[in-house]
DNA sequence: GCGATCAGGT
DNA sequence: CACACCTGATCGC
């Protein structure tokens, strides 16, 4: 363990248990050394509020043996009718993720999904001539570009002349000088005519256009976008209907409402559309509901068109602002753009597409390495929409690269063929994601701990794997490599490379600052420090993890006045270990675990005392580790407390997170909140850096650039973040 | 059918 | 919020 346990200006509450549970080895003596400065619990209270609901028996002794007898555990429950029920509770991860999906507290996404529409970036960069690399214009980065690099046409329209256009301005403007559009686009007069037989309709009702129109179709064409396959130019107008804010001379052309519905490849509904009599504007302000009332009952139509809706609302806004004039129209354009090109593609593209193979959409023509490496609002996030490129990138960000040297770090989303030393740091899906067991490209570097994970779980071969150890130098390919442990979850460690042209570069990966690192660090120059700033930002100011600890071991012994109390801890894949196994170390208790994740832990290198205080048998413990986000909600909870009436009445949730000490909570190590019989404890236990934290490392490192890992919004760029990091 | 990938969610 | 992950849909083999 890297962190200390005499931290003492920390103060916290400790709530009092009607029997002090005793401490074999208390992280800090609970005793009255201790400052009870924030209320405890309030006991009688809470259980008066539910009267009649649960009787909660009055608080036994609490003994601190092991596999209590003392009326925690109902004997041979094992047998019993309601642990029988428990089977079915995700008690760890993979408990869940493996067969809960129909469990209602692992369905909230189905609850409140939206409708994803599909967004292929290559067939979306098929929109646009520009220069062709490769890059998908459905990226981050593209979006961002796109802001800054004007497109260039081939057909001569210079985007330097013509900021205020937003994409779908230019897609216009390119399909009207073509001369062929046949619909109404572009015609100054104030006739209307049929964008299929070209008829003039300007004396028909809207309704009655519909009729016409869809009578055209219908008699001219093949179902679906037949129509609009037979010409390039007339389909970007068909596309470009779905804009009447734009181009409000179409809204009285063919019903925009029914080209809508088909563009969405919902043909099939627009009968409904048209008996509901539902127009333009209407059709903006559909709900969910509205559109089930009408008729709409398949979820997935359903989900599609309240996604698109969303998207055209927002591009409506788009529009409405660009619209206005302004002194910073060049700075709202942009964002307009931005967000008309974050928002617009998934229906505009995908209609683009379908009608028009063969073409290029813009941001896959312009490939350029951003200058800053968290241009993007966050290198990881963006990464995952930037895999246009079958799945992978070729723009690699820079915290991703090891400068001076050839060497890739956790990026394996942006695999190439010009690397083949990949490191990972830790295993989390956030940097291992793109790693599958095909992976060919090279050797991959890490701790022993990861490779067996990566091993396990991926299926990676051994051969591919190179075991780092931690504070051994190693040469790889002319360049001396000495990792050391990270402080983040087990098994991660932070990565030293010294190339030949003396600029070491130190990264990171995931850390947590502890003063023990810099006996490593200190003493070896580091030029460019990749810095892992998730919470760089003076908000984010947590206590330390023993403190953490402390504190839930305290509320586990105050809460435990009731026998009949679940405790649930949540755990990631990895991490929090530590939390846990101190829990159960302090409070002699073993602790549950369902048999996969006991499989994951016996990867992690604990010693064969510490790996005692965990069980696979559930009667045998009533602290469960279950997965963070089955603890995310009281919803989610209460289902779990449905599952377990019989047994439990109460249940007793830690949720550790770094995030939970934003803004106003500054130092306290948690805080509780309880609806009924249910109580869940925020606790700010983080495996990443506090700001303070960072500060302190960064002087201490002192390196000469510094490169951030994630670019948080609040200080817009990587300069500010660092900037503060400085100061 | 299955693995990989993607988008969207918590 | 943002951690690290899940779910469902889709794609390619």
């Amino acid at each position: 363990m890297m962190w200390n346990t005499d931290d003492d200006d920390d103060h916290f509450q400790i709530p009092p248990s009607s029997s002090q549970l005793s401490l074999r080895k208390p992280l800090r003596p609970i005793n009255g050394s201790i400052s009870h400065h924030r209320p405890p619990p309030r006991k009688k209270p809470r259980l008066s509020r539910n009267p009649g609901k649960e009787n909660i028996a009055p608080a036994p002794e609490f003994s601190s043996e092991p596999c209590l007898s003392s009326g925690f555990y109902p004997q041979g429950s094992s047998s019993t009718p309601d642990c029988s029920l428990l089977d079915s509770i995700p008690s760890s991860v993979d408990d869940c993720s493996a067969g809960d999906s129909g469990e209602p507290f692992c369905s909230l996404a189905a609850e409140t999904e939206e409708e994803d529409v599909l967004v292929d970036g290559k067939e979306k960069g098929e929109c646009f001539k520009a220069n062709r690399e490769g890059y998908s214009g459905n990226s981050m980065e593209a979006r961002l570009l796109k802001s800054r690099i004007r497109l260039r046409f081939e057909d001569g329209i210079d985007e330097e002349e013509d900021e205020s256009e937003s994409e779908l301005d230019v897609l216009i403007k390119l399909c009207s000088e073509g001369g062929e559009c046949s619909s109404s686009i572009g015609k100054d007069d104030d006739s209307i005519q049929c964008p299929l037989c070209s008829m003039d309709i300007s004396g028909l009702s809207e309704e009655q256009r519909h009729v016409h129109t869809n009578n055209c179709l219908d008699d001219t064409q093949p179902p679906e976008q037949g129509s609009l396959k037979k010409c390039d130019k007339s389909s970007f107008i068909e596309e470009s209907v779905d804009d009447p804010v734009q181009h409000p001379q179409l809204v009285n052309d063919l019903s925009p409402v029914i080209k809508w519905v088909r563009s969405l490849g919902l043909a099939k509904y627009e009968d409904v559309f048209l008996r509901e009599e539902i127009d333009w504007d209407t059709l903006q302000s559909l709900t969910e509901e509205d559109l089930l009332s009408i008729g709409i009952t398949s979820l997935g139509p359903r989900k599609k068109i309240v996604n698109a809706l969303s998207t055209l609302r927002e591009e409506t806004f788009a529009q409405s602002l660009s619209t206005s004039s302004s002194v910073t129209e060049r700075q709202r354009e942009r964002s307009t753009n931005r967000k008309a090109s974050e928002t617009k593609k998934p229906t505009a593209n995908k209609l683009i597409t379908e009608f028009f193979p063969g073409q290029a959409t813009d941001g896959t023509k312009i490939r350029k390495l951003p200058k800053e490496p968290v241009t993007e609002q966050s290198c990881r996030r963006a990464a995952v929409r930037r895999n246009g490129n079958n799945g992978k990138s070729k723009v690699v960000p820079q915290w991703n690269c090891v400068p001076g040297t050839p060497f890739r770090v956790d990026a394996f989303k942006y695999l190439t063929r010009d690397c083949c030393h990949w490191f990972l740091t830790h295993f989390h899906l956030d940097h291992y994601q793109g790693l599958t067991k095909s992976f060919s490209h090279g050797k991959i570097y890490c701790s022993l701990i990861t490779a067996k994970l990566v091993n396990i779980k991926i299926g990676i071969p051994w051969e591919r794997l190179q075991v780092l150890h931690l504070g051994q130098k190693v040469s790889i390919a002319g360049v001396d490599v000495t990792c050391f442990d990270a402080n983040h979850c087990p098994g991660s460690i932070m990565i030293r490379f010294e190339p030949a042209n003396g600029k070491a570069v130190l990264h990171t990966g995931d850390f947590r600052y502890s003063e023990e690192m810099l006996n490593y660090l200190i003493g070896s120059p580091i030029s460019s420090l990749v810095l892992d700033t998730t919470y760089c930002n003076p908000q984010y100011d947590f206590p330390k993890q023993e403190a953490v600890i402390q504190f839930v071991v305290e509320s586990i012994q105050a809460e435990a006045f009731n026998p009949k109390t679940l405790f649930l801890i949540g755990s990631y894949t990895i991490g929090k270990e530590r939390l846990f196994l101190e829990v159960a170390r302090v409070l002699r208790e073993k602790i549950y675990i369902n048999p996969a994740k006991l499989k994951l832990l016996e990867c992690l290198g604990f010693s064969k005392e510490d790996m005692q205080w965990f069980t696979v048998k559930e009667e045998e413990s009533h602290i469960h580790v279950v997965p963070l986000w089955t603890l995310a909600s009281f919803k989610r909870l209460k289902h779990i407390a449905n599952r377990y009436t019989n047994r439990y009445s109460l249940i007793v949730a830690f949720s550790p997170t770094g995030w939970t000490s934003g803004k106003s909570k500054k130092k306290s190590p948690g805080r509780r909140l309880q609806q009924g019989t249910i109580i869940r404890y925020e606790v700010p236990y983080s495996e990443h850096s506090s700001f303070t934290e960072l500060k302190e490392f960064v002087q201490k490192v002192s390196p000469e650039v510094i490169i951030p890992s994630v670019n948080n919004d609040g200080p817009d760029s990587a300069a500010a973040m660092v900037s503060m990091l400085l100061t």
